[in-house]
DNA sequence: GATGAGTTATCGTTTCTGGCGATGGCTTTT
DNA sequence: AAAAGCCATCGCCAGAAACGATAACTCATC
């Protein structure tokens, strides 16, 4: 068996036709229906029933597809780990939560870009659970997310212990004052995103519904109709601090057991941990040391993971809990 | 990069020198150094310093060969993943305890061996601490180990609750009895195995002094020696119930918190699971509704992975207290 | 039913990679 | 100094891989 040939019959299994995938792999297409017969006959069983429109996987192709992703994946990973003299460079993909972005990761972004001019940093916001998946499809490095996150094949580091609050209208005198008549409208960033479902399971532990729901994509305009009284939101109390003091909205503490969130840092356990990804974690834990808003005793410390089956897609706590 | 050049770069990593590498092969040594030359070329750095005496690692290289490695790995599952049709069929290679091997197993292989006379089962004993090395090596498709494990790379299935006894010279009130004047002799199955460290712990616990070690290799060689007020021993009390009511030895039950130890089922978190282990597990399960003495409720449950930085070895719970 | 678009299989030809053998340069050992 | 062992390089060649054209087949449409 060969890297080349799986090479192939991955693509055939994509595209689900040998013309397509020949079309791909810039070639013809008898060549890779030579390709496809070679494998099969080395494995000594079909992968493919031709149909007229193209073919379909048997259950021996179905099996091997992930070997065929995986063999890639580790191939280029392979590339990049050889290439790679610890010199931080290239392109650096990481994603994270909006507001640990806005509230956490400037200076430290900004401290990174100049010591490592040679890398190309990017980051990607997205939810919790859209931020897991890609990093575990490879498309990020690693992502800042809401802990913990407890998956077998990812590396999770603490980083950040945020305290959540709730935001209310100004001169409200509690959090039973914002939502009198056990209803409540509350904003959120993203509609699967920050901090939706813990605010509406400590609303619903409250005896509050929530019948109406506002998405802003910006924390600005939160912030906005918050202080017009449309509605309530929960965020990171180091967020709403300015905003709280400027006298625009109230702001109501939550007992610790409600309000304290871990930020975590994944990225995949087997994959080459590169040089630019190392030298922005050491940034980050030089910037702990520094005060910079870091809490994590050790950026080391790993996450406990949860004790089920480990799914290969989300867990469920994060399906349901996270931002 | 292709699969074919790693194997000829993990061969001449392996052997240190390409003429080594080429006899390993099949193949001459100029083909070998021109494989080397294309791959370093691709990668654009090199791979090996030339020496008089043959070749040696650069960074890149030791960077590259665990890749190497795992990418050829990955094609032996693949291979096997395509062909594995649903019939349990082909060589079958577990580890196990001599103690869980001679208490548990017998029933549930005789009934596996029947089941699927197509597999060929073997079974090799060892250590807690060997086996898991050899599960990691992928010598051994599975082992039964003392738990919890907890190394990210292996799923751990709880299989038996044992309960363990001090076996003494008959006639012995107690513990005490046994270890008068603050010492023993401990009588163990194999120097690094079954127990041991167990027992000594327990006795130091107790403030008694372990000077002499006995060991011998089958279990009733144990009996015997015990019988005879050579020392003591730790073993499972299902194994020894019949040696004691022969009156043979005295059984010295141990708190819970002591006696108590789990035996677990591993296996490769990411390899392939073969129709012959699985086959082999739905007996195990099976043989665990039956009563056959798999306690556990539920085969499927993992065992809390450790918290800590995972060492790709064995962790030092295992190396401690593992038999 | 004929036709055309789409698919894969197969064949002969061409290209070129990978393997071979010989040689040479180098270092270490004898 | 000779021998042994190592790797690099060259020319050569076989065989695999890629190519192009064609056949066979299915399905949708006319």
């Amino acid at each position: 068996m060969d890297s080349a040939e799986l090479r192939v019959f991955e693509a055939v299994a994509r595209t689900g036709g040998m013309n397509r995938a020949a079309a791909e792999l810039h070639t013809v297409q008898s060549n890779v229906s030579a390709r496809v017969r070679a494998l099969e006959t080395e494995l000594g069983c079909a992968l493919f029933e031709r149909h007229s429109r193209g073919v379909a996987l048997t259950p021996s192709g179905e099996r091997l597809l992930p070997y065929a992703r995986r063999v890639a994946w580790l191939l280029a990973d392979a590339t990049r780990a050889a290439r790679d003299d610890g010199q931080p460079g290239g392109p650096l993909t990481i994603g994270s939560l909006e507001t640990t972005a806005a509230l956490r990761l400037s200076p430290l972004f900004a401290r990174y870009a100049a010591a490592c001019p040679e890398v190309d940093l990017a980051i990607r916001p997205g939810t919790t659970a859209e931020l897991i998946e890609a990093v575990l499809e490879r498309r990020l490095e690693g992502a800042f997310v809401c802990g913990p996150v407890a998956h077998p094949s990812l590396i999770e580091l603490k980083m950040f212990e945020e305290e959540l609050a709730i935001l209310a209208a100004p001169g409200l005198a509690s959090i039973e004052a914002a939502t009198r008549g056990g209803i409540a409208r509350i904003i959120v960033l993203r509609a699967g995103c920050s901090y939706r479902q813990r605010l509406e399971a400590l609303l619903a532990r409250r005896g509050v519904a929530v019948p109406r729901l506002m998405e802003f994509g910006t924390l600005e305009a939160i912030f906005g109709c918050v202080s017009a009284g449309l509605g309530i939101t929960l965020l990171p109390r180091a967020l709403i601090g300015p905003v709280w003091r400027a006298g625009r909205v109230s702001l109501h503490p939550l007992p610790p057991e409600e309000a304290m969130v871990t930020t975590v840092f994944i990225h995949r356990r087997e994959a080459h941990l590169s040089s630019a990804l190392r030298a922005f974690l050491d940034h980050a834990r030089a910037s702990e040391t520094a005060g910079e808003g870091i809490v994590s005793s050790d950026t080391s410390d790993l996450v406990k993971p949860l004790p089920d089956g480990a799914p290969l897609a989300l867990n469920e706590a994060n399906r349901r809990n996270g931002p």
